[in-house]
DNA sequence: CCATATTTGTCCGTATGTATT
DNA sequence: GAATACATACGGACAAATATG
């Protein structure tokens, strides 16, 4: 037999446990409400500071949020990827997650995302993403700015597509770090039209490929455009990890 | 000219924001102490409570530990995967999110392990999958529990072969979503002796395929296993949903 | 629109168990 | 083992903010 070593529980941690409990269990939904902070410490038979230190953990945590003077209490809120995010920044600035790992990921997703996208979308989102298409070859003389959010409505377009809320999230989310990781560098690139011209070309052929519904194509060509935009920015070391999601080279 | 709507800045904020600019700017490295909660007191002209109401938030986002009676003040940790985990956790299993939507994604996300552990793996790697294929063997007779342990165990060698932490992390919360939400279904089953055996099959072939280090059949044998696992269990109209990541089906 | 009651945000003081020196 | 400094938890208090009648 095997014991564990045994850490102090906390009284603000029960509390937290609890309510998470009440949340991930479905009794408690998003838009309700907590009971206020003079309610909870009877309810919990603690004291008031014990309650707060719960709440602003369960705040920090993105599960609640509260204003001062509200009588109906804290409020549940739904679950949101401002967290993710937050995490997934932490680690990405303290070099604990490398470039190279993003990029991966992003190239994984953003493939998968294409394979599915041209397998099931539909007529009316076909139309959408050719719209968004004219929209960025507009954008592209107007600005990186411009371009950018262009690039973005485009790609939310096809993660909506493949009907996968997981898919569209962890998307955003990493192509949100990548960016943020190495946008300076890139505004500042003096070959930036070439870059947007490139980055067009490549949607393009992204495009015919989800319009013909080629999923294995859309996935090939949108994974090697993630590699040709961003590999300049791995290590040389590095890129052999990239090339098993490249579908070509041995 | 947008104008954004304001929120109060509360006082333990600017003190958590003050912290965590000094993790991030590195002024304060893992392993390095904060001042004591009364020392923290005076330096930023809080209250007590306040101090602690940050230092739960700090604690809780994993940036730091404090342990009580310690003179040399709360400790700055390394930053870890284990909050990106959590936020993870939290998204994947809300209420929104349909059994489909956990499958398809963990389809796609332990497909893509293979074929880069596949491609990735270095032959010490391979010697750990042969002894936990074989464990999984044997633990097939001890019964449920045991196999269920020994096939985790399989799969966490796969993900560190990719070195890639999104892929571990995001690999382990789905697949243990998905469990939770069918464990019971999965353990009442009368056929579970050949539940096991064919998912030990299952097992075998996508090992011979990392073994030749065949990322493309792997992937595909990979998907198809958890499609034939747990297809039963999502909606018939979903099932097209999935059909995509199959790679076969038309 | 105003008045009121309630709630949150913040502060202070105190008692207790704990870890380091 | 004793002394010291610490975190944990409690209770009381006041001001600012807010919803409600």
């Amino acid at each position: 037999m095997e014991f564990e070593p045994v850490a102090p529980v906390r009284a603000y941690e029960r509390v937290v446990e609890q309510v998470e409990q009440a949340v991930f269990s479905g009794r408690l939904k998003a838009g309700e409400r907590l009971p206020s902070e003079r309610e909870l410490m009877t309810q919990f038979g603690v004291s008031r500071s014990t309650v707060r230190e719960a709440l602003r953990v369960l705040q920090a945590g993105g599960m609640i949020r509260s204003k001062p003077g509200d009588p109906r209490g804290p409020e549940i809120l739904p679950a949101s990827p401002v967290n993710l995010h937050k995490s997934m920044h932490r680690l990405a600035r303290a070099e604990t997650m490398s470039l190279t790992e993003l990029l991966q990921f992003r190239m994984l997703l953003e493939g998968s995302a294409y394979l599915l996208a041209a397998r099931l979308r539909t007529d009316e989102q076909l139309a959408e993403l050719e719209t968004a298409m004219a929209a960025m070859t507009v954008a592209a003389e107007a600005g990186y700015e411009e371009f950018s959010r262009a690039d973005i409505a485009f790609h939310e377009i096809i993660a909506r597509a493949t009907q996968n809320t997981l898919i569209v999230v962890c998307g955003e989310v990493v192509r949100g770090i990548v960016l943020d990781l190495i946008e300076d560098k890139l505004s500042h690139a003096d070959d930036r039209r070439a870059l947007m011209s490139a980055w067009l070309a490549h949607h393009r052929e992204v495009f015919d490929a989800v319009r013909v519904r080629d999923g294995e194509l859309a996935q090939r060509l949108a994974r090697r455009a993630i590699f040709d935009h961003y590999s300049d920015y791995v290590p040389v070391r590095d890129r052999p990890l990239l090339f098993p999601l490249l579908g070509t080279a041995e």
